[in-house]
DNA sequence: AAATGTGAAGGGATTCACAGCG
DNA sequence: CGCTGTGAATCCCTTCACATTT
């Protein structure tokens, strides 16, 4: 039993627990709306594809949320989760470069949950400039800096062509913005205390290819003890 | 010096440098358009963002390709990081659900560099079935094992609303596909030998807001030895 | 009896630091 | 002299295994 719990809260938290929450957060979901009101560290395990010491030890880091003998309560466990993302935050976005993918995640669902919502859109393209998408007019990317104050965005994404995307950034952060999430296969020279996340759809392909290519080599057909017909899961690590 | 190479390339590499291989492809590539025809590891390390001796670390899995006292050749480097990638064969890939992502990835400049190219698009949208993007005509997805075959298809890419995609996963799988790309955010259920990657939108939006609601915490300003100047960095970790 | 929370062990990857080579 | 390639150290995460709790 732990008597200060805000000094265990407050440790710091490894980078893989951390992008493992929201998959616990989507399952819990799941569960939630199926009626679900208990699992245990395996059967959540299970359905994440991870180990269940490794999703105890998780949870454990962020208090002690089970009950020895029975597991976890559902509705309780995915309010900690939700709490730990600070998901029940309101978290007004940025997205910059309204072409296809800047579409796609306009309207995507998760884009639109939790606290997570498209606040401001912006592009230099003067047959979008002006235009609305879901209610919000775009705006020239000259603007950006002033838009995001106003409208006290916290994390901006970018989905311009690589060229743009430094200048971008650099917009977004002065304005105040220091989250960024960044499809631009770029890798961004910003201040330290900027957190970026980077997504890069070539380079996916391309991991797939090698490991295709090396069918004995990587960490492909890990034949695990017994554990026949699950695959070879290889997760950004 | 090494004697048998072929005995060093076949060595089991790790995931975490199979993942900054195409940072590294994408770097020479860029040198090698702007006419440079040299690189210490620490210049190319310092660009894509990793440590000297991770650099050295990586390319000496697949060989010795440097020159001591002089640094790499930035065209026969990219030469090797191409072959060990696999850039160089042909890589027909397969397009499942022609939404707004679907569509950024037809026409994305990443899905046709190295050997990739679309070969088979399909969706179940009557309004979409037989309209023709980018010169190929979209399948219904009843129909995608034959066109897989057809075209030998080996990277499945599912852009579908997570309700279908472990049913197009299956149906790729038993065209022959092994190697897929999931965009939906759902934790696939395949044979042992399919390698998974998963990409999840939501799921970064969400690390992104963990950190930026936990200042200390976290890996956020790590306020390192003297390295001004530079994000924090929090890439698929 | 069952399942959590965690000390300790184990396994990898990163980084240091330097021998060796050009 | 400068820079690569790599043994060794370090760090971090995962996993085992079990004492603890309900």
């Amino acid at each position: 039993m732990l008597r200060d719990e805000s000094a265990r809260s407050r440790r710091r938290i490894p980078g893989p627990t951390v992008a493992r929450l929201p998959l616990y957060h989507r399952a819990l979901s799941v569960m939630v709306e199926r009626g679900i009101t208990h699992v245990s560290s395996s059967e959540l395990a299970g359905v994440v594809g991870v180990n269940p010491a490794t999703l105890r030890r998780d949870l454990s880091r962020f208090g002690t949320y089970g009950t020895r003998g029975t597991g976890y309560e559902v509705p309780h466990l995915l309010a900690r989760v939700d709490g730990a993302l600070a998901l029940d935050l309101d978290w007004p976005v940025a997205i910059v470069g309204i072409g296809n993918l800047g579409q796609a995640l306009i309207h995507s669902r998760g884009f639109r949950s939790g606290g997570f919502r498209v606040a401001v859109l912006a592009d230099v393209d003067p047959a979008v400039v002006g235009t609305m998408r879901d209610g919000i007019v775009v705006e020239h990317a000259e603007r950006l800096p002033e838009a995001c104050v106003r409208e006290k965005v916290r994390i901006g994404v970018i989905t311009t062509p690589a060229s743009a995307s430094q200048s971008v950034a650099e917009n977004l952060v002065a304005a105040g913005v220091h989250s960024i999430l960044n499809f631009a296969p770029v890798v961004l020279a910003l201040p330290a205390g900027v957190t970026v996340r980077q997504v890069d759809l070539a380079a996916e392909l391309q991991v797939l290819a090698f490991y295709h290519s090396r069918p004995a080599g990587g960490a492909v057909v890990p034949e695990a003890k017994g554990e026949a017909g699950t695959a070879t899961i290889e997760i950004s690590s």
